[in-house]
DNA sequence: CCTTGACCTTGACGCTGCGTCAACTTCTAC
DNA sequence: GTAGAAGTTGACGCAGCGTCAAGGTCAAGG
C-alpha cells in the first residue's frame, strides 16, 4: 500500500518538489522507486514526513529534524535547543526595533543626523575592525544594535558601572592582591557577568565562553587602548592572571 | 581627495567585497574609477556609505536601503515599516515559541505524540491545501503555528467564539434581517474583528484586507465545509452579502 | 491505435548579502 | 628587478525550496 508523490503531497500539505529535495539531501527516501523511476511511499515513509513537517513548522532547520529523527537522535533535546535559539533571535528583534526606535526620534527631533554620526561611527570603527575579526560580524553588529537601543541614561550607567570595574581592577592591583586570592577572583567574577550583560559576546545569553573570556584578556594585555582601561601593561597583566585562573576553574 | 577601496573598508568598517557588492548592484558607486580600474571614493561617498551601513546595522534590506536614500526616498518611513516588520517578526518567534514549548510538553507528558498527531494533521489538510493555494504557505504556517500555540482552554474558547458567531449568524438570517441592515453590520464588524485575531490572515496584526474579506465571503458560499458553519448555502449567502457591504463601506 | 492531459523524471537557475577562493594585473618599496 | 601588498573581474556557496524547461509515462476516451 503505497502512494505517488503526488498523493502524498495532498495528503500531508507539502509539496512534490519539496519530497524530491528531502529524497535528494537524504531526510525521506520514497519507500520504492518504480522502473520508470517514479517515487512510491508507504505507511512508514508517511509517519516520517509527518514528523518532519512538524518540526519544519516549528521552525527548526532541514539538518536538525534529520539529526533529531535519527536513531540516538532526540527530538525533545533539539526542540530545547531551537527553543533557546528562537529567543535569543527574538531579544535580538527587541534590540533592533529599540534602535530603530531611537534612530527614528533622533531623525526626527534633531534633523538629519545620519551624517553627522560619522564621526563617531568612524572613532566606533577602530574596534569594529578588531571585534569583527576576532569574534565575527554578527557579534559586532549584535552590540552595536544593544548600544544603539540604550537611552542616554542606559549609556551613562553602563558607563559607570566598566568604570567603576576598572578602577577596582586598578585598586586591586594596586593593592597587591594575588591573581588567584580571593578579591582578585571575586573582581573576575564581576567581570565575567559585566561581559555576559553585553549582547553579541560568543555564548551570550548564557554567559561568555571560557575561549572568549581567555582570548579577551589576552587582548587586554596586548592592545593599549584596553590596557588603559585597566591600569596600564602591568595592571591588564594582573587582569589578566585573574580572569585567566577563573576561567580555567569555573568556566 | 579620495581613498581606495581598502582605505574606506577601513574607515568604515565593513569589507571591500562589500563596497564592489554595493557598486554592483548600484548602491554606491565609486566616485572615481582609475584607468587601471581601481575604485576610489570621495567624502560624499563615505558618507552616503555611513548611511548606507547604518540602515544595514538596523536591519534593512539594501533594496530599501536604496529606497530611503533615493532623491525622493523617506529614511523615517522607511524606519517605521521596517519597525512593523520588526515587530510582526518578533510576534511570529513568539508565537512559534510557544507552539515549541507546547509540543515539548507534549513530548514529554503524552510520549511520542508526533506519530498519532497524524490524523488530526490530515484531517486538517483538507483545508490547508486551499488555505496555501489562496493566501500562501506563511500564512497557513503562522496560523497553524498560533493554534499549536494555544492551550486546550484557549482553544476550547476559540471554538466557542467561532461557533456563537456562527451560530447569530444563522439566528439574523433565519430572522429575516437585511444585509445592510443594522443587526447583520454588526455581526460583520464582529466577524472581522474575529478574523483578525487569527495570525496570518493578510494584512494581520492591523485587521483583514478588504479584499481577503471579500475572497473569503466568495468560499463560505461556494464550499460546503465553511458553509455549514453558517447555515448551508443560504445562510451563507446572507454572510457574504452583508460582510460584502461592510467591506466596501469600512475597509 | 492514437491523442489528450495529467503526472512523473532530472537538471538548473533564482533569491539575500556578501565570504571566499582563483587567476591575474598593478602599485610600492627596497 | 623583484617581492609583497593591493587592486581587478569572475564564480561558487549557503537554506529551502519555487519555478521553468525539456521530455518520458500512464489512464481514459474517440
Amino acid at each position: 500500500m503505497d502512494w505517488s508523490i503526488q498523493d502524498v503531497a495532498r495528503l500531508a500539505g507539502t509539496t512534490s518538489r519539496a519530497l524530491r529535495h528531502y529524497g535528494s539531501i537524504g531526510l525521506l527516501e520514497p519507500s520504492r522507486v518504480g522502473s520508470n523511476g517514479y517515487r512510491y511511499y508507504d505507511a512508514a515513509a508517511l509517519v516520517r514526513l509527518q514528523r518532519i513537517l512538524l518540526l519544519r513548522q516549528l521552525g527548526l532547520g532541514l539538518d536538525e529534524i534529520a539529526r533529531a529523527l535519527a536513531d540516538d537522535g532526540d527530538p525533545a533535546a533539539a526542540l530545547r535547543r531551537h527553543l533557546a535559539r528562537l529567543d535569543a533571535e527574538r531579544e535580538r528583534l527587541a534590540r533592533q526595533a529599540r534602535a530603530v526606535e531611537r534612530t527614528i526620534a533622533a531623525l526626527e527631533t534633531g534633523g538629519p543626523l545620519m551624517a553627522e554620526d560619522m564621526f563617531d561611527g568612524f572613532d566606533h570603527t577602530q574596534y569594529r575592525e578588531e571585534v569583527v575579526q576576532r569574534w565575527g560580524k554578527q557579534a559586532y553588529a549584535d552590540s552595536d544594535a544593544w548600544w544603539r537601543g540604550l537611552s542616554d541614561e542606559q549609556r551613562r550607567d553602563w558607563k559607570a558601572l566598566s568604570q567603576r570595574l576598572g578602577e577596582d581592577w586598578i585598586a586591586a592591583a594596586g593593592a597587591g592582591e594575588a591573581p588567584d586570592g580571593e578579591a582578585a577572583q571575586a573582581l573576575a567574577a564581576r567581570h565575567v557577568r559585566w561581559l555576559g550583560g553585553i549582547p553579541g559576546t560568543p555564548g551570550y545569553p548564557d554567559g561568555p565562553s571560557k575561549e572568549y573570556v581567555l582570548g579577551l584578556s589576552e587582548m587586554y594585555v596586548a592592545d593599549p587602548r584596553f590596557a588603559r582601561n585597566y591600569g596600564g601593561e602591568t595592571g591588564a597583566a594582573f587582569v589578566r592572571d585573574a580572569l585567566r585562573i577563573y576561567a580555567e576553574r569555573e568556566l
